[in-house]
DNA sequence: GCAAAAGTGTTCCGACTACACCCATGC
DNA sequence: GCATGGGTGTAGTCGGAACACTTTTGC
């Protein structure tokens, strides 16, 4: 879906694309309202469950569907700024990790479009977001139902947002194995099986071994042991870590896989 | 720039953001054109030079600045349709591989928001392209400046165009490396020194040894030699491989590392 | 003591590096 | 022949996979 091989594709059938422009207006500018649309995710690591926040939307189109947070753009407001009143509005919390997804923006995809006369188009300029479960509160204004679901129970969404969460997800797992956002979204010391646990929640059980997964982990020297031990119920007590920043610095844009 | 973490902002800091909202018009959603902007580059091989093209703007804003190539959406049109407009604009090219890249829509990245009383914001998301150099023809209309610019060459753009082209090189690097996009850009037939001279082109002498190169390239067992050797000048021919798409398929969406 | 969880060590094997070397052509 | 570029092979080394084993706690 984001990339688009057009490799042989000829001349004529690029000038002419299969879904040929508007015949009225061809050549006028289209005018847009733009949205911001987020995929937050977070892991609730007890119920060993990758959740995704929905809301229930309450006016057309799509009354009575589950849908992804989101806003359209205010005024004055940057798309990022946009992002953050999403999270803030729904959600109290102070860990996470933001980043853009990718832009959907073909025409027809709101049905809004084509219900009002202005032929104003809707753009969704898709988020996803990691935060941290425990440090998180719904805000529930009582009126607009707000709710975590587990990522193998999303029901049909509004729009296209399942194809947007589809990539969200692709993405968490992405950045999961090549950058270190399970620390923005763990406490600020950690056990290594918390970092274990994170990682087989989200990417399912066997993408390693736990033993391999520590030494791999610690060899990458972005992780400071507290010499603190805490005890869980039964077994050994665990060191804590901190995650060292200053050490992650060097390793920054450099490929590194946690896999 | 195109990822945002906000480990341990504050709910305040999120509530009121440093670039607060237009004060006037807080709450009003923002009017949008939107644009694509195309980062398209080719391999020249003979020479050794990755090249990006680049338009001469003849319009205020920015008018005797080079841009990207560019071009507001219009109605009926989806972004994709705006950014094959774009090329075929510009050039002829039957090979190419295009993907979306960031979209950028801070307000005032763009003067013509404040000269306008209109209040319209221009959002632009960006592309990046890798065409055939060879098999690419200008189009050259007279009036226009058009041209491919070696990257270490490339002047202050107009708008933030430089930050997107900055992006868009790092996006081509790491495709390169994660998948084939080589091919989608090289003849049907190719030897093996010519996908390598590809890849120092663009990822630097030195990101490989060319026998080792070789080797796990033909290991990923995706190329098929056609045993069709081609002698180009002193020296042993070369072998003409092909690319395998249906040798690829089970691979895709795997992660592959060529370098 | 025993189960549970944390942490260590070891063996095997495949992959990547860095070369040295052979092959086929033009001149 | 020799320079030039294509192609093959190998020895050393690093790192991951799998799994056995030890340590420290609760009960």
């Amino acid at each position: 879906m984001p990339t688009t091989n057009t490799k042989g594709k000829s001349i004529d059938s690029l000038i002419a694309p299969a879904n040929a422009p508007h015949p009225l207006a061809s050549g006028e500018l289209a005018d847009f309202k733009v949205g911001v649309d987020t995929v937050i995710f977070s892991v609730d690591t007890e119920q060993h469950r990758l959740l995704v926040l929905l809301v229930l939307r309450h006016q057309a189109p799509f009354s009575d569907y589950w849908s992804l947070p989101g806003a359209l753009v205010r005024v004055g407001e940057s798309l990022e700024d946009a992002a953050d009143r999403v999270l803030t509005e729904k959600i109290r919390v102070n860990n996470l990790y933001l980043e853009q997804l990718f832009t959907f923006g073909g025409p027809n995809r709101d049905p809004r479009e084509s219900a009002d006369a202005y032929n104003v188009r809707y753009l969704s300029v898709s988020h996803f977001a990691l935060v941290r479960f425990e440090d998180t509160a719904l805000i529930a204004d009582g009126v607009s139902g707000i709710a975590w679901y587990p990522l193998s129970r999303v029901p049909q969404l509004a729009f296209d947002h399942n194809q947007i969460l589809t990539y969200g997800y692709q993405r968490l797992r992405n950045k999961l194995q090549y950058s270190p956002v399970a620390f923005d979204v763990l406490p600020e010391t950690f056990t290594l099986s918390d970092v274990y646990q994170l990682y087989t929640t989200v990417l399912g059980e066997g993408f390693s071994d736990y033993s391999n997964f520590r030494t791999r982990l610690l060899k990458l020297g972005i992780l400071q042991d507290t010499g603190v031990k805490t005890s869980r119920g039964a077994g050994r007590p665990a060191s804590l870590y901190r995650f060292d920043a200053e050490a992650f610095e060097p390793l920054k844009d450099r490929p590194m896989v946690f896999l």
